[in-house]
DNA sequence: GCAGATTTTGCATGGTGTGCATATTTGCAT
DNA sequence: ATGCAAATATGCACACCATGCAAAATCTGC
């Protein structure tokens, strides 16, 4: 019960190919769990799908389960476990014209354009969410684990080569890489979570009313304006 | 195990002084169980302490540990009920010459004064959570029930009356509640929960540094200013 | 005190999660 | 192909988590 922080250790421990059959077929049976869980969800209601089912629907044992997720809950976050370095690697990538939060804000559009592609699973998997919050806090947390992250690239991109004012001591382990990250990083990198969450929500609620691009869009200008009071 | 959001549905019920010993008792043992959990977790990690010896600590059965807590979890998360209530009364009786934002930031500062009174054991609670980011994600959770909530006093203030532009249907369950939200309340309300946490997080990681407030009023500062790039 | 409501408790039951030993599958070199 | 080493899947045992139910203990108002 170590938890939602490490469930992709698998896969980014050799991730690269290490080999042919075995990456592709871990890779299945990861997808097939998630996909059997999230149909099976969207039937009966997450509470009610239990992992022998979720197992038996993807034609493993309860045992395999377990060694794929730390728990059942995990099965319902269906995280892309790169998705975080794409968008840091363009976060880096972006024109240095550009300020951190206009940056951001192309990286995460950049990225979302790629989710498309799982459109209608992504759909289903939405549904279940918004029938079980309790669930919807867990893929939180799994953003969550990404933000420090993200706070050290939007920080590498502020100051390349990491150059900060004050004490610089040598920062080793996770705790003192928190320690060492200023105040500024670690808010954008949090507020722009936030702000792809509150996006996410408020265009799931009213589909039809403009494109999720819009709405997200409309997010950051109100970031970038100092979130002023609307007009009346 | 349905969770997370109803999790003080006990006491708000009748909250209101039902009767002397009655209220007064359940106060106690929930207290008691909240302290015995964190000091048990300080002690030997939080994934180590069973609800057995939480319940054995306090004094009261397993059984009835379960009253009280819909899961074994929700006993570190430590949220005050009654607390996002206290935050709405102050927004909408703050001076009407404030921006929203800063409508906000004051009542959430008054707020935190109020739970500078526990100190000794919201520190303790601190290091539990930091230790067990898993319980954390709990917490979270904890205010981002209380977010649509903020979110409809935030519109509140800026729209007294209700009156917004747009379809005004009736709306009655919490779903549809929730579609009637503008984006901005709803922004605002998000990302002033943000800063909370990581105005605590970043000041937990320093705490000799600077005092809790001066980082809170800084992140708000930023957010006011448009999170602009830091000077070099 | 007493009747009625509330709370606590023990017990039974089923789902969750982990360690360990074993069987199977895959990668690779021969 | 064949055999060996490493990785993976599985079954089983076991502890913990969580809930429903009925009986016992406790509190409230009279």
């Amino acid at each position: 019960m170590v938890c939602i922080f490490a469930y992709h250790a698998n896969m980014s421990e050799k991730s690269a190919a290490s080999s042919g059959l075995r990456e592709r077929k871990k890779k299945a049976t990861r997808a097939a769990l998630t996909e059997a869980a999230v149909r099976l969800a969207a039937e009966q209601g997450a509470e009610k799908v239990t992992v022998e089912a979720i197992s038996a629907a993807a034609g493993v044992s309860v045992r395999t389960f377990f060694n794929y997720f730390e728990s059942r809950d995990d099965v319902f976050v269906m995280t892309d476990a790169e998705s975080g370095a794409r968008v840091r690697r363009k976060l880096l990538d972006a024109p240095p014209g550009l300020t951190p939060l206009e940056a951001l804000r192309d990286a995460l559009t950049a990225e979302l354009a790629e989710a498309e592609q799982q459109h209608e699973l992504w759909l289903l998997h939405a549904e279940v969410l918004r029938a079980a919050p309790h669930l919807l806090v867990r893929l939180l947390g799994a953003h969550l684990a990404d933000e420090t992250e993200l706070a050290e690239a939007i920080a590498e991109r502020i100051r390349p080569g990491g150059a900060r004012p004050g004490p610089t001591a040598p920062a080793a382990s996770d705790e003192d890489r928190r320690k060492e990250l200023d105040l500024y990083p670690r808010l954008l990198a949090a507020v722009a979570v936030t702000a792809l969450r509150v996006s996410a929500e408020h265009w799931c609620a009213r589909p039809e009313e403009r494109v999720f691009r819009d709405v997200f869009r409309e997010v950051f200008a109100l970031l970038a304006a100092g979130l002023p009071a609307p007009p009346a």
